[in-house]
DNA sequence: AAACGGTATGTTAGTAATCACTAACTGATC
DNA sequence: GATCAGTTAGTGATTACTAACATACCGTTT
């Protein structure tokens, strides 16, 4: 988790920008020193490549998995985590519609091995972390246990992917944190 | 539903294939050419544009929809619709893995205000189909209905997706047909 | 049966535009 | 005077696409 620097963020929050506009096939070079209002190399004075600037993307992603984690570790188990991971999914992207592009985006990165492995692996963690507070809600008898953790899991994230693509579909014509603590209700219910 | 040649089809499998390698950044008119064993220009022969043949890739997805549309109109509305969905995609995918690299491919042609209009249009009319069977389900009674069908539709599409681009990420690496069953076996208890 | 003409489908060679990136230079700051 | 952060001008590679030409096939005419 290498510290930026300020123009270093200003070409990712750019980068972030021009994904959301029109997918990863708008972010060039030439498109983000034209958003930052400089001269293609100046790019080159902050990253190294294109490459690096995708592989700082993804480490967004990263640090957002390992806060996730830190959080769960610091209070006792409990399903509330799944409730409180919607809804500050809700907070991060309303207040940062341009991350909401990159989140759950296995398929921008597919051209190049190290990106979408990376992609994988993160995506893999998430699970993993999701899947872990569901058995603990289990056992705990939080929620009912005749259904098999990994089905839980995969419902609980595919709703929040599915919900956060339809509010950037519609163009973020909708409140995405309302919607999804609707969405988290109505799961919860059929969990009890 | 234009009827293509047997040189078009060819084409068309071509694209998907260079989708499942490598995302839409892998499709280009080289590669396409290359894959099929002829020049570049050849091409232009089947498909006045490379736009043309993106179009093309989304008209499956729109014939999709409407071969479901159909299927339910000539039965009698039932819940067992979104199991049959659940096994038909099932069947398609393993039959032809290359069409899962797009049928669920916002993400994808996010780059042309046509072709991302149309998939947003396409996506809008699967939510209509799945929730016009939701809301029919508990007219009859067949599910619960304590829950929102909107919320019901979101779960079924979300867990579906998220099953299939797992499947993709995997490499194909699991018996996505099994998989799909067994998560429609889970939602279909939470909804009972 | 042979010759003719059109259509379908391919080729080679090339276009302008765009891609990520670099060399060399400039000016400001500490 | 060294470092940082920008510039102009250019690189070769790749993009979608086109012009002009070649050939195989097919039904019709002689």
């Amino acid at each position: 988790m290498k510290a930026l620097t300020a123009r270093q963020q200003e070409i990712i929050q750019s980068s972030l920008k021009l994904i959301t506009e029109g997918g990863i096939q708008h972010l060039t070079i030439k498109a983000l020193s034209a958003s930052l209002g400089v001269s293609e190399p100046a790019i080159y004075r902050h990253f190294s490549s294109k490459q690096e600037i995708l592989l700082t993307l993804l480490q967004i992603l990263e640090d957002d998995n390992l806060r996730f984690r830190q959080t769960i570790a610091s209070e006792k188990p409990s399903i509330r985590h799944i409730a409180g991971m919607f809804s500050r999914q809700g907070q991060l992207f309303m207040h940062n519609r341009e991350l909401s592009s990159i989140i759950f985006s296995e398929e921008i990165f597919q051209n190049n091995r190290e990106l979408s492995q990376k992609v994988l692996q993160i995506s893999t963690e998430r699970h993993e972390i999701v899947r872990s507070i569901i058995i603990s809600a289990q056992q705990q008898r939080e929620i009912r246990t005749d259904i098999d953790s990994r089905q839980i899991t995969l419902m609980i994230i595919g709703s929040l992917r599915l919900v956060v693509l339809t509010w950037r579909l519609s163009d973020f014509g909708f409140d995405l944190a309302e919607e999804l603590s609707a969405s988290w209700e109505a799961l919860f219910k059929m969990l009890s």
